[in-house]
DNA sequence: CATCAATTAAAACGTTTGTTTAAGAGCTGA
DNA sequence: TCAGCTCTTAAACAAACGTTTTAATTGATG
């Protein structure tokens, strides 16, 4: 087993575990062996706890913004402003592009929600520091084709818009298993996205009552 | 101190740790020093920590849920069904009463939040089996007052709105202070519940373009 | 084949955790 | 006043935690 594979089953393993139980609620003992490597080997590889955490985080956000960031440059390269299309790029392409490299988008969801929800300080700084500029660009963009908002009307309707979705992601197979029991209808993750993104825009166009 | 102190401090004390930190990153010995009292002591009133956890529960929920049950008994017997009166009265009322009652709706959308994304399996079955009925009340009144929406799209968009909610609520300090330090305004919770409910009803009402 | 660095392995480290025990204090009612 | 119950206290418990240490093993290079 070369090095490569022990911090990849590692970094499986985690990833799967952190997903289902949170940061605090896994042990490295049991992310070792699930993984089948030795325990010695978390902090050998990764160096503490923490930095694996931020590991697994980073394997996901890399591929997830870079996917954002082309989609970011298409557009601002063509002009378009359209707000619809604007969340087919965050919901689709980056969701969907990492589909294709084999990560679970679902699971995808399901950290980001422990990201914010868990209070781990020094996560947080890590994903504000390495993949906040993203985000901002991302909401600059979202911002530029809502400009009859206010600003900070705008600003409270993308928490909205961001709670919204990592909430009903994050908790996608337990909201299915709860529909399919009470009317017997399955629902993908294509088809929930095609239901959220309609919402979303319908909550960023409200009318502005200014509250305030 | 009488025993109704010791137990009421110890709650006190939780309820605003489990709040900032969650449970598995609080423990015992924390909370009972911040409450100045034995570390047997929760043992020997609650019994465990998980029933502690649920006590905290209990005491926000139960007044909680009492005001919105009033309030829906009051709505029924006068078969009104007007959408944004309801989202008022599951913010103003239910929370409002809270807030009468001394206790911090802040802090209660925090724990609502760490209650849906900690996995206490425990609390989760806790909450449900004590306060189900009126949250399947409050939903079926809600879905009521949305007649042409399709019944899936309708549960898919209640969790949608519950997680705007309960995200930007449970965030609502930490959103503050960002906009505070980015726009110099300053925002109240009845304010942001002044957003909120619009923007809930607009996500709520939008055209089903029926996914799947 | 011998050497040396990189990796794995097993064991132990010191803390911290929730919980339990056993003794003491404080109040109540007869 | 004293028995009896409730509650508090201090101490100890075993278990689990992240991390470190030391030795064994591996694999490539001269």
């Amino acid at each position: 087993m070369s090095q490569l594979d022990t911090v990849n089953r590692i970094l499986d393993a985690a990833e799967v575990l952190f997903a289902e139980r949170g940061f605090t609620e896994t042990s490295l003992r049991t992310i070792t062996s699930t993984a089948g490597v030795n325990l010695a080997a978390v902090n050998y590889h990764f160096g503490s706890k923490k930095e694996l955490i931020q590991a697994v985080f980073e394997r996901f956000l890399t591929p997830f913004t870079e996917n954002l960031d082309r989609e970011l440059n298409r557009r601002e390269s063509q002009a378009q402003l359209q707000l619809e299309d604007l969340l087919q790029s965050l919901y689709r392409v980056a969701l969907a592009g990492l589909a294709r490299e084999g990560r679970d988008p679902k699971r995808f969801m399901r950290l980001l929600g422990l990201a914010y929800t868990q209070s781990q300080g020094h996560l947080r700084r890590f994903i504000v520091s390495r993949y906040g500029a993203s985000y901002r660009r991302f909401a600059g963009q979202l911002s530029d084709a809502l400009p009859q908002v206010d600003p900070v009307t705008f600003y409270w309707r993308l928490y909205f818009m961001l709670g919204a979705t990592i909430f009903s992601l994050s908790s996608f197979d337990a909201i299915e298993a709860i529909l399919r029991e009470d009317f017997g209808a399955e629902s993908s993750l294509d088809e929930t996205l095609a239901r959220l993104a309609p919402a979303a825009v319908a909550m960023l166009t409200a009318p502005d009552v200014g509250a305030g």
